[in-house]
DNA sequence: AAGGTCTTCAACCGCAAAGGC
DNA sequence: TGCCTTTGCGGTTGAAGACCT
């Protein structure tokens, strides 16, 4: 697969965008709308790769960024689903409205390791929040899967079962037992029992389940009934303490 | 005031998935 | 089926400002 030289190309502007750079990208994408980033530069006038076009747009030029301080709920959100996702910057920046992939990233590497770092969390468990370490894949499998704790057939099977009313509190909480492989019931039993109760709140089915599960971005929950925003996202979250991704293999 | 160190964050790099041909 | 291009992602870098001595 030939790499394209993009940014190494002689004669481009590198560095930090101009003002009138930034006006011109700005004033290009509101006429003719996103996309084609490799010859976006070309016909805007630009010097400029596509793909720090695409970056200085998505980044810092979209009218809908939400700029400024991070509050408190949404660094609270970003540590929750940090856990729960890892660096998956992306999705989580999905989560937040007017946030950055690029933004989130920088917040968690400067201010939130930094917080961590100097709680009172014993080391390892420091360590696992600052480095968590989600399912292994196969190589060439990566995915940009939400979470590969469970895999999208575990997860049917065990809808198939909800949806009997097969499952009680203490099924789901062994079968969370066994996707997650943790020793240590006492920390990770309330949080388990609340993704138990508010995962059979939802209306599964399979188009659902692999959205949810394998659909980056482009997976929506309203799609499928569901509200998706802050709130409702809260049921991941509601846990005093989501169980260490070092714990789910 | 000057120089050194630390912090922040925009930008770049390299890789891989997705999709077209 | 395989090659190529485009796009998106996470990791890393480095410039600039803030802070410290």
């Amino acid at each position: 697969m030939g790499r394209s030289p993009c940014c190494s190309k002689q004669g481009m502007n590198r560095g930090a965008w101009t003002a009138l750079e930034d006006k011109i990208l700005t004033s290009y994408i509101k006429a003719h709308g996103e996309g084609k980033w490799r010859s976006l530069p070309k016909r805007a006038g630009l010097k400029r790769c596509g793909k720090s076009c695409r970056l200085r747009w998505l980044n810092y030029l979209r009218p809908d960024i939400k700029r400024g301080n991070i509050s408190g709920d949404e660094e609270e959100l970003i540590v929750r689903l940090h856990n729960l996702l890892g660096n998956r910057w992306s999705l989580i920046a999905g989560r937040l409205p007017g946030r950055t992939d690029n933004e989130i990233k920088n917040y968690w590497n400067t201010t939130l390791g930094r917080k961590l770092k100097e709680s009172q969390l014993p080391p390892d468990h420091q360590k696992k929040l600052l480095h968590p370490q989600p399912n292994p894949e196969p190589k060439g499998e990566k995915s940009t899967n939400a979470s590969s704790a469970t895999n999208p057939s575990e997860l049917q099977a065990h809808q198939t079962q909800l949806t009997n009313g097969q499952v009680n509190a203490g099924d789901c909480n062994n079968n969370l037992n066994n996707n997650y492989g943790s020793n240590d019931e006492d920390d990770d039993i309330e949080a388990k029992s609340g993704f138990c109760n508010a995962f059979q709140s939802l209306p599964l089915d399979e188009a659902m389940i692999n959205a949810t599960w394998t659909g980056g971005n482009d997976c929506d929950l309203e799609d499928y009934g569901a509200t998706l925003d802050l709130d409702s996202l809260a049921f991941l979250l509601d846990s005093e303490e989501w169980p260490s991704q070092g714990n789910i293999s």
